[in-house]
DNA sequence: TTAATGTCTTTTATCGTGAAAAAACAGTTT
DNA sequence: AAACTGTTTTTTCACGATAAAAGACATTAA
């Protein structure tokens, strides 16, 4: 097995839903954009519901037989990139295993391990090296340096920097700019999900994600807006494993995203500044208090 | 042909120039500490030392017999990783030919081109794609960003936020870090280099990455430490094909750092802040009139 | 008994290969 | 002619295989 065909049958899942709504389905090329993928695999998609009946397809004419059935689906993790598969295993080890700092990676290991050949797995940790985490010895093994309290600090120190001068263009954009239609959007988000708190607090993360991204984004500099993701990735773990207090805190970080969100509208330098920073010291905090105490260490 | 043996060849040529200084080379594990080569390859190099007849080999006694002869050393050109390789030529096609922003990179062409396999070209894009001029659309091409103005402005945004931070961490380090010792030791190689400016000039560019990384280390934040990768791999580029007014730019650079090593060894943060900002700004100027004006720009 | 050498095993680096997916080309339909 | 469908070519992605290099183990010398 030499590549699995993950990316047909994703999409075929995502068309399937597409039937739901419509009684034909559009050209070849439009269903490709729509899909985000190209003609050949349209095709292929194509051709199977026609096989099971979900649609009746001759050229044009791609008209509707049935609704789909919920096995007509191909099985969620089967949709899954071979790049996904690898880094859930990789930060599964990483976060549950004793991983201490200084441990060696080995990539031959870690592919027999998850069931992938070691290129795949190679690529996986050049990509991954950009996070911080780990490093390659020439010719050698991978070390690991640790999910530290220190690594969580110059995280935090870099996204202060970054974000402070965001924001501060942010405020600075014309009224004109699209962004203030986008940040009244995020902040109706942000005005529902704190009514019901009490239900959809685990909702935060995605929405937290796309407001600091918009931020970011202002700043109209590449390595900043980049450096989101480094965030965005050591956050996406954090809230998988560290559950405590979740409703609080999110309840409180909405409360701030909301100040942060009037202070960006005022346009007024020093608000923005002081209600940006309210809200990354509270957010280093949470970070903080999630990592166990230093362990034995390793040299500089 | 699956790997090159350049480790050995490299290895080999270093350990060839340690015969001039010695009449008995030491121990095996001694001499791959000393290489940055493993046991395995250490014997490799002493097995084909004693078929040439530089040594005789018995066990602890490796007798040096004669000197070096140039026909000894391995080419110069073999000696290479494949990733230096690749490097140079996409870079070469990078500055040379029309790199028009919003080009697409064929992975297949380029190993092609350069003679590798795919899997080296691959590897050698991930890692490249950290220094923002390319970028890969997912289950398909990479696309080029360009060298253009905007890519340069981003650049040096990010590297004065850095190296403002770090030279006032710089500053602040007491009295008895090994730093200040360093950085005597560079001042002293930047007067040396200054009395000899005209001759000398084209040693500039080492000396600058060597004097910039010592201030950026004072961060102790490995985002900030590691980011001088992208501003050391677009200035070793830019020196290769921007030669106008080289001794007098390297000239004026020189006398910058060394004001700039004044101001940080007066541990005075005004001083440093201001040095810092005027050889940052002069070396923005330098980067920025070497790029030609505009191309035809791409959509944000 | 420590530190070296000799030997064997494992891992990394790189290629060629083949299926999945994209892209290009050619022919049709409206 | 413009936009679509049918067909062919090219490229990306991922694997297994193999030489280079590292590393581990066993043995021997000091």
């Amino acid at each position: 097995m030499s590549k699995s065909n993950n990316v047909y049958k994703d999409a075929y899942n995502r068309c399937l839903r597409l039937l739901d709504e419509t009684r034909s389905l559009p050209s070849e090329p439009e269903l490709g954009a729509l899909l985000g993928v190209s003609r050949t695999t349209v095709r292929s998609i194509l051709t199977r519901m026609e096989e099971t009946g979900l649609i009746a397809w001759n050229k044009r004419a791609k008209t509707v037989l049935r609704d789909p059935h919920p096995d007509d689906f191909f099985p969620e993790e089967e949709t899954d990139t071979l790049a996904e598969i690898i880094e859930r295993s990789f930060m599964r080890r990483l976060l549950a295993g004793g991983a201490e700092a200084g441990m060696q990676i080995n990539e031959l290991e870690l592919a027999r391990e998850i069931g992938v050949g070691t290129t795949s797995v190679r690529e996986f940790l050049i990509r991954f090296s950009r996070f911080g985490l780990i490093e390659k010895r020439r010719n050698s093994h991978w070390v690991l340096k640790g999910f530290t309290r220190a690594f969580a600090l110059e995280l935090t120190e870099i996204r202060e920097m970054f974000e402070l001068r965001s924001a501060a263009a942010f405020a600075a954009l014309p009224q004109d700019s699209a962004v203030w239609a986008d940040l009244d959007r995020l902040e109706a988000e942000h005005r529902l999900l704190a009514s019901e708190i009490a239900t959809r607090f685990n909702e935060f993360s995605e929405l937290d994600e796309r407001f600091h991204r918009l931020i970011h984004r202002a700043s109209r500099n590449r390595f900043i807006v980049d450096f989101y993701d480094v965030i965005a990735m050591i956050f996406h773990y954090h809230y998988q494993w560290n559950k405590a207090q979740e409703r609080e805190r999110n309840e409180v970080a909405v409360g701030e995203h909301l100040a942060y969100i009037e202070a960006l509208k005022s346009r007024d330098l020093g608000k923005v500044d002081a209600a940006c920073r309210k809200h990354l010291k509270s957010a280093r905090q949470t970070l903080l208090t999630s990592i166990p105490e230093n362990r034995p260490s390793q040299k500089p």
